[in-house]
DNA sequence: TAAACATCTGAGCATATCTTCATAGGTTAA
DNA sequence: TTAACCTATGAAGATATGCTCAGATGTTTA
């Protein structure tokens, strides 16, 4: 006779590597850095006036974020320009927005 | 003419909540934690047991749940078993592990 | 009521995180 | 080349986070 078994949870592992996507849109000032560049490409000083953060905190933040494949980077002249090129993560962060918004 | 403005970043206050909303998912073992939920409604020493921490632990994790109305919590006997209510918070959840395991 | 069980809570500690400051690296214009 | 500009980096300090430990609270059973 089958026998139902409801599926394993996610390995330590696996687990540790969720954690780390879902931190990335942790903080408040990441969070604002995302709303910018979901709306187009931008750059570090751009997003240091829009967030009202440091160019040097941005620039922090912007290593993490590429580092996590979450963004990429662009140079044109000196300036380098920072853009969200995955559709999953732009819908996971507009759902989690969404979920915010409509309570 | 009219002219196109693109729309404005999150303002500081839901910046934040959107923030607290994804850190809720920031952490190894809420993660896992989660992972069993969504399986089905767990008492606190099982998802002690599953996630392979302390319940006192758990039960830290749990307030915090809680408070965000991530999960709610249903007394029987001695025992509270928690669940996740929110469909869409199982779906945000769910997008974050499938984007991990689609790598 | 007493004892056993399940969960919750606050304090304290170790570690992680975010920001700022100073400075370095890379690019363009004078 | 020098100066100005934009971005990146490492160190340091303040705050936040997650865990453990000890003990409290609530519930059932003997």
């Amino acid at each position: 006779m089958s026998q139902y078994t409801s599926p394993p949870i996610l390995d330590e592992h696996t687990a540790a590597h969720v954690a780390e996507l879902f931190r990335a849109f942790s903080d408040t000032s990441r969070v604002r850095i995302m709303s910018a560049l979901v709306t187009g490409e931008t750059n570090v000083s751009a997003l240091a006036k829009i967030v009202g953060v440091s160019e040097s905190a941005v620039s922090h933040h912007m290593r993490g974020l590429r580092q996590m494949r979450l963004v990429t980077a662009r140079r044109e002249g000196r300036e380098v320009f920072y853009r969200v090129d995955d559709e999953h993560i732009i819908a996971l962060f507009q759902q989690g927005v969404k979920h915010i918004q409509d309570e």
